[in-house]
DNA sequence: CAGAATCCTCTACGATACTG
DNA sequence: CAGTATCGTAGAGGATTCTG
């Protein structure tokens, strides 16, 4: 894909497509915009980790949305998941050759929303104010 | 903000804070990852469009969202409201330079769903697959 | 034209309990 | 240890109607 490409390109990547629902770059987008999803790929980004290892990396997760989240991510083949035959079973969960190229540009925003959630916060002050 | 910073410190940047409801990253990630935040953002790249303009531009959003997301969007400092007084009245909606600094990282992101969405549709197929 | 108000649906997410 | 299964809730989003 042209790195070039205009905006009004790629709004039509995105808006086009017939229905929205079908849009394949919306589709990919809602994927990685969980509520879980990024926290879980920035901590897998260090190095693969078991199911408990990030129940305890990431403490408010419920246990349903940490298997869930896995799965959606492992679906989308971001994530690989390797079952180790012990007693009892232990699991690991790491990024995939697509994780890590995606996580590239992720990486960019979070690190923008670090920079700047003070500039943010500041906005919504501002506009809370003005009522 | 330092770019070079490691995953494990990005991790900890959203993971730490107190409980997760206060992290301030996570809460500027949550109001670009809407359902339709990254469309009217993509359209507004392009220039600035009135609020008619933008309902044409993006058939399938409703009335109501479009509203709701204009202003979460113009709350958060990402973009700017000017009221003309005229008769009717026109509104005017447009990218704050906040809104095109966030929109260079996010774009990123759209690129590489753009360029991957196949990649990801073979790996969903074939997790599918396997049941 | 650019919305506000109201009502409704759907699903993402959480809490809890149980299992190979 | 690494999950399933079930139930319940809050909030995002949609459809419709009305207005300065």
């Amino acid at each position: 894909m042209d790195a070039k490409m205009t905006f009004s390109a790629q709004l039509r990547m995105v808006v086009d497509n017939g229905s929205l629902e079908n849009c394949p770059v919306r589709q990919v987008m809602q994927g990685i915009f969980g509520k879980w999803s990024t926290l879980l790929l920035l901590a897998l980004a260090e190095k693969p980790y078991r199911f408990g290892e990030l129940r305890r990396l990431v403490p408010d997760i419920s246990q349903r949305m940490l298997t869930q989240t896995l799965r959606d991510l492992e679906r989308d083949g971001y994530v690989y998941r390797e079952v180790y035959p012990t007693k009892p079973p232990s699991v690991e969960y790491g990024l995939t050759e697509l994780g890590y190229s995606m996580l590239k540009p992720l990486t960019g925003l979070v690190e923008w929303a670090s920079g700047n959630f003070e500039a943010v916060k500041e906005a919504r002050d501002k506009f809370d104010r003005a009522g």
